[in-house]
DNA sequence: CATGAATGAGCTTTCATTCAT
DNA sequence: AATGAATGAAAGCTCATTCAT
């Protein structure tokens, strides 16, 4: 990661696909087992190459995990760019949430393991703050017009997202889609009767 | 007493004093270094202990942080557990919503190392499972009177909850006191505004 | 997956070539030192491989030891199931019991190896017992003509094995090939005699 | 043992109880663990007493396996040195052989212990040469007068005795009393037949 | 005498990483 | 590119033994 030079980009399809399955077999195992508890043997068996193979891809099981990260990093923040559209204001919040609930729960283990590796990794715990903060900022504009002054719209968009991963990432949403689209049309009831309020009332109470 | 583990509870003074002298180094530890990267080694150095001394109390590094979290788990039940009063609604929101976030704040450590352990030790995942659940539920039966039917007051209270946790987990907090005071009121506003709309809105429409 | 040990079969020539001088080494340090007092350490040291290496192939020192005793437990049984042949009774005890004083002082240090282990480690008392329960069985099929009622075949084998198994295993034996001669003779009478005593009286007599 | 002045000698007849206590502790661990697995705490767990008062009575592990094997070698020495009394020759080594299988069974936690401990410690394993020694010495000046030349009366000593303390140690024996009986009888005939064999026929064949 | 806390040497085991084939 | 054997640093953990109370 910051000085990693020596594993070498596939420079052939065959390589490449290798690589592919041990980007997939790294999220299954790290779904499995955790950060910590994976090992690279328990990588390459599952990717079914030699232990040796996978070194010439990644440096190191940080390094698969940081690819993995650059794929789900790249989906949130092609999800937080994405223009809010529509009349009616719980309808778009629907929307919009409804995208964040289906990648979080789409991309779950990859975020499981990088809210992990950030407990002792400095460079995951950067990524994390970096994503984080870029989503915050997205929503932040969107509100901002809602939101008077004595509340930081970052702080706002900041809590409400903390609130949508939060619950996505809880474990509870996995069982049926009916579930799944009554939670998120609580959440955006949350959000829209939460906006209205910080927007009717000023900070100082 | 074929199989007798090593750790035994202290039963002098003396002891006592020594296993908490070990809880609050790996109190120290866990926060600087995350639960993978912390060694038995820097918690025995903190507590100015000798290696042996460690597992004379503890039977590995799980079993301290699992005496963090008995404190821990006990001092969440315990604000959870304690009543809603105040004609107010939103002033009542601010009281338990600080008292939550004073209580993260203070073991913010703890938490995080929990919640890191939780991605590999089912144990730890358990716990956690169980404990968010009794917040959850005793949120819920303070709510339940406002939610109307078409919004599971379990799904609410968990948004909300972790709409709390989730923002004082982020790291965002730790400066000013001001800074603490400001963000509650917000998160009290969010709460009170998202549960009024819940209450005025059934889950239809 | 989860908890795949590390020790696995050898695939290649150079691996299974390791593994046999792994064999060959803690069957040296095994006579050198016992069981309990020998070391992993001292074993690769006289292996001169590394540490690491003697758990790629053996899960600890139980491990090896037990793939000695495969090929003593072998050996043992062959020279059971070897038929008797021979005229003069005498003469053929002399060379049964040569057969076997000469495997157990070939295998005298994995033999002493296994006794010892035998008194800690339930897998190797059944293996042990397994053993010594089909040496006698065999022998007892070659004795029943002479054995009368009262005395059972069983307990004359066992009886009889024991004397040859003890004596060969009391270091005694090492010096001179003429003392080992003489003794196996001395044996073989004594088989011979003890034989014609308990086929001429009855158990009751 | 050879070098081991520290554990004072009880002076107190409270002291000497808790020495017999330990002893007996010691027995039934080593019986139940073999000497390798048997830790300290786990002999004064049996006792009932504390860690350190071990090491007020003896220096160390192999120090209470020596005084339990102080009380064996007597008594084995003590069986040895009775006289052969009687007409009947068979009469009288069943006598004798079962003397010497009940002090066996009656000692066998201690007798195996010593056996076990033998593989790794000179001084077991001479202790154990020596008593061996005496009691075929002593067994030998018995069948002295009815072994001609070419049969050394110590092997023949030997052979006998190891077939007795083979068998008695296989723990075959446990049952019923009717069983050792029978097994007393079936050794002593193979006693006298072999004896009378070897005392017919010259070493030359 | 008895207690049990504290010590620390020493052994076992794991696993990321390198390298010869 | 791929393989899997070999390495060795790093922890983990145990337990005999000492010592303050």
């Amino acid at each position: 990661m910051p000085d990693a030079p020596a594993a070498t980009a596939p420079r052939t399809a065959r390589g490449e696909r290798t690589a592919a399955r041990l980007r997939d077999a790294a999220r299954q195992v790290f779904a499995d087992l955790g950060f910590a508890a994976a090992r690279v043997e328990d990588v390459v068996e599952v990717a079914g190459v030699s232990h040796g193979t996978f070194y010439t891809y990644y440096e190191n099981k940080a390094a698969v995990l940081d690819a993995l990260v650059d794929e789900t990093a790249a989906a949130l923040l092609e999800v937080a760019e994405e223009p809010w559209e529509g009349e009616d204001v719980e309808a778009t919040l629907e929307t919009v949430i409804g995208r964040f609930v289906d990648l979080i729960l789409r991309e779950a283990a990859v975020i499981a393991t990088w809210l992990e590796a950030s407990a002792h990794d400095p460079h995951f715990r950067d990524r994390l703050r970096l994503v984080r903060g870029r989503v915050a900022t997205q929503v932040a504009g969107h509100i901002a017009p809602v939101s008077r002054a004595g509340h930081d719209p970052e702080v706002v968009a900041g809590a409400l997202v903390a609130m949508v991963e939060g619950y996505a990432t809880r474990g509870l949403l996995t069982a049926a889609d009916a579930d799944r689209a009554a939670a998120v049309r609580t959440l955006a009831r949350l959000w829209a009767g939460g906006l209205q309020r910080v927007a009717d009332s000023g900070g100082a109470g």
